[in-house]
DNA sequence: CTGAAAGCGCTTACAG
DNA sequence: CTGAAAGCGCTTACAG
């Protein structure tokens, strides 16, 4: 291996000297050996070693990136947070940071590889409140948390307007007619971005003078485990006429549901409309198309990890909390009806 | 920040005693020491700096994975890639080491990460001989790719007979009647697993009397990328009756694919027949449900580590290889037709 | 502009 | 069973 020190003795110099055209601090290299070293430096590949200078200074370089890990599901399974997990990556490597990605099972495992290895930065994903509460008060290190909802105050988050986007879709449904509906999706005991879908959705009914049954809330306890799904689909198909409608989560979970429902011979959007939520890839690809409530991923992604830079920067920069619009986009999944009075 | 010499300190004993506690070399210490040591870590709630014990021993506990960036693309969008990545992290996780996670764009950038932070050992998804060649050559870390191909001897390995998949789409769709078939998927320029399926397609075309029209190679310079691939389903749409089916490389250009063929008014499988590759999840969710040939990307990913540890373990234990099994699910997307003479 | 020295927090022979 | 000391590869004041 080779160190700061072989290349000092090749050069002729002290290791400081070398340290300082690596860290970029030529003002204190002459011109003529900056260049030198610089020559010894890609001839030997020489590789500084990151452990060592994060012990001598406190700066690692790392990022930690890190997902709740439902109980034994794959998150990554969730292409929301696969196509968040990408880009946020590219995004970090491109700033020159390491990523250490961390899918976590408690919270002792968070502060632990958090503090081990000195990360300069965390972005979290979908943590709920409880959890934030703990992880923000243990850690010390500048936190961007995507799509949580925290009685924290001061805390970094990009989040998008869940509340709005339930609005709309009750909206949009009670517009085309639908006045018997059901909420399809995780379920709404946390303080979460499913909780405010779910409240935007139910509040928008019942200035309409609706509601929503409560046996027509189908609680799904995984939402990417394709069988959980299908059954329901397949109970909502057999409640006939009880319900007309669904404004479900996500459009992952739409398209599992709208198979369950074609198992059981109701098409979509002819026998039951359903919208759905993030406007995946996924949505456009399939047979209808899925009207659903449109979020930017990319943008999400890269704010979040625009806004941590900016507290590494600067560490006692305020903490910056984004909210960002959604937009029902209207495709094919939702027919109008004429209710029965 | 809580260190080794806080302890001993407080412990009235030396930093090399609670570092033996720590390391579990209780053979060193006597058991009252040693409980009271490890009450006084739990107290303090001390975590060792993994830098510091990085760069005194050679040992990070690290291990990089590292994806294959394609362009301007987000590789986690394929939802092949972001299972095996999901599955993958946890099971290195529940092994108790950190994982590096790594999209990379050039070579260099690869020997930089490994080298820098002493990662352990390796885990390369997708990977094309050349490069392959070259990151074995420079690095000297244990190393286990998935899915590649290479001249490379003595490369640890964890694939799935691509070649006996394409093998069984040609054959299962010469046997439902189709003569005249297309092969959709990225380019079969490298030496890749696209390449080897479409081998094994060819060639059993080839033993059937039959061949692949060149003209009816569709080939995707993007894998993830809707518009590219709906556009390719309209295109075979305009081929009439010109063939009849495809073999598509994976779960996920198929869905997309027929999606544009349906725009074009084409059904499947009445007009034309598909059979995809992976049996992804979504692949059950579509209407019709894709006949594909599957493979257990979960065994996959699972092998990858587990051949890993084994080389961490023991460092010159021989190079595994291993060709996991593929198999043909038969679902609703082909037809059987009765060709015209 | 350049260097000698101390120190970051740990582990590892080596003595006792 | 326990400890003092050197060393891992870097950075950071401090002198010159």
């Amino acid at each position: 291996m080779v160190t700061l020190k072989d290349i000092a003795h090749e050069a002729g110099v002290s290791v400081m000297t070398v340290s300082n055209v690596i860290n970029g601090n030529l003002s204190k290299v002459s011109k003529e050996k900056a260049e030198q070293i610089q020559k010894i430096i890609e001839e030997r590949k020489y590789v500084p070693n990151s452990s060592a200078r994060s012990l001598a200074k406190s700066n690692s370089r790392i990022i930690a990136l890190i997902l709740r890990g439902e109980q034994n599901e794959n998150t990554l399974q969730s292409a929301h947070n696969a196509t968040l997990v990408g880009t946020i990556i590219q995004k970090v490597q491109s700033l020159g940071y390491y990523i250490m990605i961390n899918i976590f099972k408690s919270q002792q495992d968070i502060s632990q590889s958090l503090r081990t290895w000195s990360v300069e930065g965390a972005i979290l994903l979908g943590m709920f409140d409880d959890e934030i509460e703990n992880i923000y008060r243990v850690n010390d290190v500048p936190m961007v948390f995507v799509d949580s909802y925290s009685k924290v105050r001061q805390l970094s988050n990009v989040g998008i307007d869940d509340y709005k986007g339930g609005q709309l879709a009750a909206q949009y449904l009670i517009d085309h007619g639908h006045r018997k509906m059901a909420f399809v999706g995780p379920p709404t005991t946390h303080n979460g971005v499913i909780r405010h879908r779910f409240s935007g959705f139910c509040d928008t009914l019942k200035k309409n003078g609706l509601s929503l049954n409560p046996k027509h809330q189908f609680v799904l306890e995984s939402d990417v485990q394709p069988e959980v799904i299908i059954e329901t689909g397949k109970r909502i198909a057999s409640l006939g006429k009880q319900i007309t409608a669904a404004f479900v989560t996500s459009d992952q979970i739409a398209s599992y549901l709208i198979h369950g429902l074609r198992t059981s011979d109701m098409r979509v959007p002819e026998d039951f409309s359903i919208i759905g939520f993030d406007d995946l890839m996924i949505g456009t690809q399939m047979t209808p198309q899925l009207t659903t409530i449109a979020q930017n991923l990319d943008k999400k992604a890269n704010l979040s990890v625009e806004i941590l830079f900016r507290q590494l920067q600067s560490p006692n920069s305020p903490a910056e909390s984004l909210v960002l619009d959604v937009e029902l986009k209207e495709r094919e999944s939702v027919a109008t009806i004429f209710p029965e009075k």
